[in-house]
RNA sequence: GGAUGGGUUCCCGAGUGGCCAAAGGGGACAGACUGUAAAUCUGCUGCAAAUUGCUUCGGUGGUUCGAAUCCACCCCCAUCCA
């Protein structure tokens, strides 16, 4: 199987301005390609993701990828797809953010040797002159097929800002670059990237008369038509400290039926023939398949000891096994009262309550247990000496758990 | 620059002097049922030393015993006109 058919099996692909073109430059690892990543967040998500496993794939096919950090674009920020507009950063901010994307993507894509480059858009979109971007690049957009855009079409309702619409010429003005500079005849990114890339193929066909192509990778959305790797506190991050081994293994633990399959084709590198014979698997047989699944992404990402370690610890609490892997919070001497801690503050300590009320409700509500035991009084207290060593293993509701240890 | 309509809690959205920590819906969280799924039913959803107190309705001042609600100024958004 080459590796367009692949990427098509694992239902990769959304649209291609050219596919046997493409095909054939992809087959024959002939194809120079970039994904772009703005840094507006300190951390790389899920979505990212997605784009790294499409690149490493080509990689290994013999393509050239190039990773494109948009240091520049984050100024501006991408109005695509969004109904409001992004909150300004600073220069600050997005530099280190950049270098936070740098440092994680470094351990997904091999940049030795030629193998596969970085670059950053801030290098020469920083000190274009408006005036001469204007004549040179402007001019080669049509603004009534810009605002005819599908990226653009929900914030014509509430509204775009000049600076937003703009954002669509830096990306394309990117691949003109990009294509000059290295050769880079392609560009993949997000579906919802689609109308920017046509703008860089446009541009590049314009000025240089060349064909150069692109290609947007499926939008990874849920049972329910929403994007995945979301929750309601936010994105889920590929940054351990942002969301630990042990929450990033859960989130793919406890996908929808529906969506198990998917996800397993889509971002895991399991052969595409074991994955179909897990297609036959049904009704709580998937939840071996979603095992599997959360086991092989932790593992991608956090590397196989942690993914083990999420492994047993999610046993440990689901199945009853070895605690020793749950993950843990530590209170010190400072947050005890005449040498005790109450039940809502330990809750509050172990991070599984927002405030003390939070706390209240959940033990009121019969939500709590600590060591198996449920607690029924929002009184109950925990002499200090008790938290020492192996510490209290607290629950709340059925899917989070933390052990909470006394030191100092 | 002018006219009109807006800004309410995580989101949508009601509320136009006290009965308002603020209807209703969504989401989230918890309970029952399950397979760590979905659906369904129930509870719950500002904070706290918790039958009470404190902070919140774009911002700042003001009127009033009392303001999300009235007044002044300001900021922001949409639509139409220029």
């Amino acid at each position: 199987m080459t590796v367009f058919e692949e990427l098509k099996e694992r239902g990769l692909l959304a649209q291609l301005t050219d596919e046997n073109e493409i095909r054939e430059l992809v087959d024959n690892g002939r194809a120079t390609f970039y994904i772009g990543f703005d840094p507006t967040a300190d951390s790389l998500h899920v979505g990212h993701f997605m784009a790294l496993c499409l690149m490493k794939r080509l990689q290994m096919a013999g393509n050239k990828p190039i990773a494109l950090i948009g240091g520049g674009t984050a100024m501006i920020g991408d109005p695509s797809g969004r109904t409001d507009l992004r909150q300004m950063m600073t220069e600050e901010t997005i530099r280190h953010n950049g270098e936070c994307f740098k440092k994680q993507m470094g351990r997904f894509i091999d940049f030795s040797e030629g193998k596969a480059m970085m670059v950053n858009n801030a290098d020469w979109l920083m000190k274009l002159n408006y005036v001469e971007l204007l004549r040179e690049v402007g001019a080669c957009f049509s603004v009534n097929n810009m605002l005819r855009a599908e990226c653009y079409k929900q914030r014509m309702a509430k509204g775009l800002s000049f600076l937003e619409f703009n954002y669509m010429i830096m990306q394309s003005y990117d691949f003109l670059m990009l294509f000059q500079k290295y050769g880079c005849n392609m560009q993949f990114g997000g579906d919802d990237q689609w109308s920017n890339m046509l703008g860089g193929t446009e541009l590049i066909r314009r000025k240089l008369g060349k064909d150069a192509y692109a290609m947007t990778i499926t939008l990874l959305l849920n049972s329910e038509g929403k994007k995945m790797g979301k929750t309601a506190k936010g994105a889920v991050w590929l940054d351990a400290n942002k969301t630990s081994p042990y929450d990033f293994y859960q989130y793919w633990r406890n996908v929808a039926d529906d969506d198990v399959m998917k996800c397993l084709k889509m971002l895991t590198f399991l052969p595409i023939e074991q994955i179909r014979e897990m297609e036959k698997w049904e009704g709580s047989q998937l939840n071996a398949a979603k095992e599997i699944l959360a086991y092989e992404l932790t593992g991608l990402v956090h590397g196989a000891g942690e993914a083990e370690k999420a492994r047993e610890s999610a046993r440990a609490l689901f199945a009853g096994g070895d605690q020793a892997q749950i993950p843990t919070a530590v209170v010190t001497e400072e947050d005890l009262t005449d040498g005790n801690i109450d039940i809502l503050g330990l809750l509050v300590k172990a991070g599984l309550c927002g405030s003390r009320s939070e706390a209240r409700r959940a033990v009121e509500q019969g939500g709590v247990s600590a060591d198996g035991e449920k607690i029924a009084d929002i009184r109950t207290l925990f002499a200090g000496e008790t938290l020492r060593g192996a510490g209290v293993t607290l629950r709340r509701g059925k899917k989070s758990f933390k052990k909470v240890i006394l030191q100092g």
